[in-house]
Formats: C-alpha cells, sequence, structure tokens
DNA sequence: ACGGGGATTTTCT
DNA sequence: GAAAATCCCCGTG
C-alpha cells in the first residue's frame, strides 16, 4: 500500500482501510490482523482532531506526509492511527479495531487474556497486543521494514458509518467506520444496550 | 511546579 | 450503567 492511498482525504481513508491487513514485526514475530473499525480526524472544522489547536510537540506527527504514523497516549494507554493528506495538513485515521489473525497467541500474552474477542477490539487494546508504543510515533509505514499495510478483504458493501466513539466535541460528525457484522467491531455490548434508534427518530439521533 | 482533561479499559453493583 | 484506574501533556501560575 503505497503513499498515494493515504493522501486522500481522511474519511475516503478510514473508509477504504477496512479489511485491508496491517501488522507490526514486534520481537522478530508479526503481529497483526484485519482492520475492521477506522475513524477520521479531519484537519480543517473538526475539534475533536488533535490538530485542531495547530502543531504542538504531542501532535507533530500528524502534520508529516502521509503513511506516518501517528502515536499518542492517553489514559496509561497508546492508540495509533494513519497520517493521512499532504505534509503539513493535520489529518488522521484512527485504528479502533482488528480482526486477530497473525501472532495471536503473542498478542493474547500482551492483552492477558485468553478471549479471542478482548484482544484488539479497542485501539489501547491494539496497541498493547501488536507491541505499539511511543516509540512507533513518527514511523514512515510505507518504508518501515517492521510495518506492513496492504490489502486483503473487499467489504466495500458491507460497511457501516456512525458518530465516533468517545469524543465529546464535533459529536454530530459520522465518521466512524466498521465492517457491519464483524464480532471484533468496538464497543458492541454497548450498541446492544442502548435504545433503539428507530425509536428515537432519525432528527433525535446522528448515528442514523 | 500544579492541576485537570482525555480519540480508554476494566471491574463492580 | 457507573466509576475507578492510570498517566501523559499542555495550559496556567
Amino acid at each position: 500500500m503505497g503513499r498515494s492511498f493515504f493522501r486522500r482525504d481522511p474519511a475516503t481513508v478510514a473508509r477504504e482501510l477496512l479489511g485491508c491487513a496491517m501488522l507490526h514485526c514486534c520481537d522478530g514475530e508479526w503481529l497483526g490482523g484485519w482492520i475492521v473499525e477506522t475513524e477520521a480526524y479531519l484537519a480543517e472544522g473538526d475539534p475533536a482532531c488533535h490538530a485542531a489547536r495547530g502543531r504542538g510537540r504531542s501532535n507533530a506527527s500528524m502534520f508529516e506526509p502521509a503513511g506516518t504514523l501517528y502515536v499518542y497516549p492517553i489514559h496509561a494507554k497508546h492508540c495509533v492511527n494513519l497520517v493521512t493528506e499532504n505534509a503539513g495538513v493535520g489529518s488522521a485515521v484512527l485504528i479502533r479495531a482488528i480482526e486477530p489473525v497473525w501472532g495471536i497467541d503473542a498478542m493474547m500474552q500482551n492483552r492477558n487474556v485468553s478471549d479471542l474477542r478482548r484482544v484488539t477490539s479497542g485501539p489501547g487494546m491494539i496497541c498493547s497486543a501488536m507491541g505499539i508504543d511511543r516509540a512507533s510515533d513518527a514511523m514512515d509505514v510505507t518504508r518501515a521494514d517492521d510495518w506492513l499495510l496492504t490489502g486483503g478483504h473487499q467489504v466495500a458493501d458491507r460497511v457501516t458509518q456512525t458518530p465516533r466513539i468517545g469524543v465529546s466535541r464535533a459529536a454530530d460528525l459520522r465518521l466512524r467506520f466498521f465492517v457491519d457484522g464483524n464480532r471484533f467491531v468496538s464497543g458492541l455490548a454497548r450498541e446492544h444496550t442502548r435504545p433503539r434508534r428507530d425509536v428515537l427518530g432519525p432528527d433525535k439521533d446522528p448515528s442514523r
């Protein structure tokens, strides 16, 4: 997957990353799987984007060329993004969930869980399982020999789009994408207990 | 130096 | 469903 793939607008990249493979070579072993959930963060008109208040020390890699990794710490964990658009533009795609495929045993050990659904079904879980931390920040995924992003399944006809998870600002933007029906998508328990959207009506719930 | 918030996860009731 | 755990980062003083 070349740089031109990532140089497009983040919503398109987020949608088309679904079904692609993401792998990180950690201690000589390739870890990763199929991407099944993503979120786009826009350079313009998106106060939830970390680049919204300009370039700082912690978010500098967001302004690097497309295909750069932006890894940031939060709540004693890490989240991994793929930077989009041209250098100098602060936009990216957050990888929220992966279907585990390669190095499953090692990833389960890294996460200290035995349930496969609790290995990479959340942005913090992904980094923990795949051995991703600040050391991976600002790496170029199109050149690094311990990273691999490549095409895989065709899932374009099974993509669902909703508002993003856990963001307080710009909550109306529907920039979360996931593979419909995939059991490794995050927050599935919550979706079940949430009030039925068709009862609330289309104007009340932005996720529809 | 200090304090609060955050693109989270886990556990308990 | 609610709240704790946990820590880095930036904005103030």
